[in-house]
DNA sequence: TTGTATGCGTTATCAC
DNA sequence: GTGATAACGCATACAA
């Protein structure tokens, strides 16, 4: 095969020098504008592209920070191997991770402020994050973005916060879906609604796709009982629920915070006799799954979520461009069937391998 | 940071020289045993990976060949699709695919057996293909294997060709999702199945995980019609199905021949009121789904296949390693409420981006 | 602003 | 089998 064209080439075929392409190339590269589009022109005509590897070789390495909140282990361990595993396949091109955990409750704000602190003064080229966005968080991001270092969000969101970008379940889609479910299940039936914290940025999305997904669907919402993530509420709305709606045919739990009201379907005998669908993939779960007490769960990739944001970080670093200020993963419908593709460790986002 | 550790810190720890230490992590790579053992150590010991992007700089292009039976549009644009990402993700390390379209009907095998005679003649470094495994196929595949060209295949299978490796879809749980579906679509309904090439590769597995979850289900299949991915037989078969089995509650079409049997459904009267599964995703099915026609179908990700063969193809050309002999990616439902995901053009596998 | 020289980490080549 | 050295393709410090 003929040699690729490379940076010499397009030298040569200019009349230019490589630091001249070199710098065409590179977006606050000082060149003259004129010389610039030309090369360009040239380039694109010879269909020449920087090698990125060669171009990161001479480079110094570059170390993105991840803090991440510790509440559910099943999702930020897969949040930290979707990291992990991008980290991973571009090692080759010296990037380097930084994962920090952050244990929730008492100091925690403090912990984090302090983790932000250090990634600013210790040279981070970018952080990732998925934590609660208090004041004082958002003022350290404000802080990271003055000092150049861009911030993406993962799982939740805080626009206003100055994060570069973020990457999230199509929460609005994932709302649709479990409506579409519990529709088909119960048969344009009457549902109860379990919500998380109800005004936080996830769940008002999912709760819009969901409620639009009901009202096409004639699917009747009877109540919604908002447990603030607090699981002994859950457990007490859910007694109530029932109480008030005896005759409630589905249920439809927003948050990971399934448990208690699982429980109390169980123990109340309506086990397989109301159709639930629940949020995210764990083994307690699970287990409610394999036993037919919850119908389906909407999976939200946390993998291939924190993935994606790694790739993307890194490629706003290696080339300032940003195609998106929000990118999204696509939500998956787990039942029965498919439920062992979602519990064994997984090394590829949405794939699995496995020995025949 | 500490600079990372390179070839020449290993050379240097070890006494010897860097071309030893390049050997040593060459399998094929002429070095005394126990010189390479102690080298492997002290690499080990000193966290050392060599950095294959530095590698491949000086080392010759590779091009992967890719095959692809052009029936389904939007299975084969798909499948190229996911070929072309991977490639561009590996463009850095001077990748280079070469993709070959095979008209199916008159002489489809000679056309086949061309384009591989080409690759084998042209110094092809691997093979990725989906065709009709042949006689002459197989003959071909294992020119290839002894000319030492890895081949492998995507979407179907041909174990016995001697090629390399496989990606597929996870087939079995694919129709272990189709009867779960149905049983609740149906409730524990009575259902007909419509199949392709019910002996095929890919059919056999389906078939076989359908029947499984079926039975444990109790969901009874009536009859099973072979339309042998021929559209007029599928519609002849549809309405003679629906003749014997006026009361069948659900469908099953495991294939992607599932217009016909559709129209039958739809001008028959039957349409929202018998629970219809079918597979893949186009454009004639989507419309279907819209409709409420069609409840559900099973994507196969052909995308992600084809991306995830490539890059282990890639894997196993530069490492002369392979972790499986089969790589199966997972299937996912999809219904009225999240097929826009899966209609737009896609940038990554499972992933979408949008403006927000 | 422009061009030159050097370094990045590895493998291929070739002489030993 | 072993070791020196020339690529590989690019960015950048530095001199101009």
């Amino acid at each position: 095969m003929d040699r690729k064209v490379n940076i010499y080439d397009i030298a040569r075929l200019t009349g230019t020098t490589i630091s001249a392409v070199s710098r065409a190339f590179d977006p606050k590269g000082k060149i003259d504008p004129d010389k610039r589009a030309m090369i360009l022109e040239v380039a694109e005509r010879y269909n020449y592209r920087p090698n990125r590897a060669a171009g990161r070789l001479s480079r110094k390495t570059i170390r993105i920070g991840c803090v991440m909140i510790a509440n559910i282990p099943a999702y930020y361990n897969e949040l930290i191997a979707g990291v992990k595993s991008a980290c991973d396949k571009l090692a080759d091109f010296k990037v380097e991770c930084d994962v920090r955990l952050i244990e929730p409750g008492k100091g925690e704000e403090e912990r984090c402020a302090a983790v932000f602190r250090e990634f600013r003064k210790g040279g981070c080229d970018g952080v990732i994050m998925n934590i609660q966005y208090t004041p004082a968080a958002l003022d350290a991001i404000g802080r990271l973005r003055k000092a150049g270092i861009p911030c993406a969000t993962v799982t939740s969101d805080a626009p206003e916060s100055g994060r570069l970008f973020s990457v999230q379940n199509d929460l609005a889609t994932a709302g649709g879906m479990a409506a579409e479910l519990l529709s088909v299940m119960t048969g344009r039936g009457r549902v109860l609604l379990f919500t998380g914290q109800k005004d936080s940025y996830v769940q008002t999305r999912i709760l819009g796709g969901f409620r639009q997904e009901a009202a096409e669907r004639g699917l009747e919402v009877l109540a919604e009982y908002d447990a603030k993530d607090n699981p002994t509420l859950a457990a007490e709305y859910a007694d109530r629920a029932f109480r008030c709606f005896p005759d409630a045919e589905g249920v439809y739990i927003s948050s990971a915070n399934s448990a208690p009201v699982i429980e109390v379907i169980r123990k109340s005998g309506r086990a397989g006799r109301v159709a639930v669908v629940a949020s995210d993939v764990f083994p307690e779960l699970s287990e409610e799954i394999r036993a037919g007490t919850v119908g389906a769960t909407i999976y939200q990739d946390p993998f291939g979520q924190a993935a994606l944001a790694f790739e993307k970080m890194y490629d706003y670093i290696t080339q300032n461009r940003l195609e998106e200020t929000v990118y999204t993963v696509v939500p998956r419908i787990v039942i029965k069937s498919n439920l062992h593709l979602y519990t064994s460790n997984r090394e590829q986002p949405g794939s699995h391998t496995e020995e025949r």
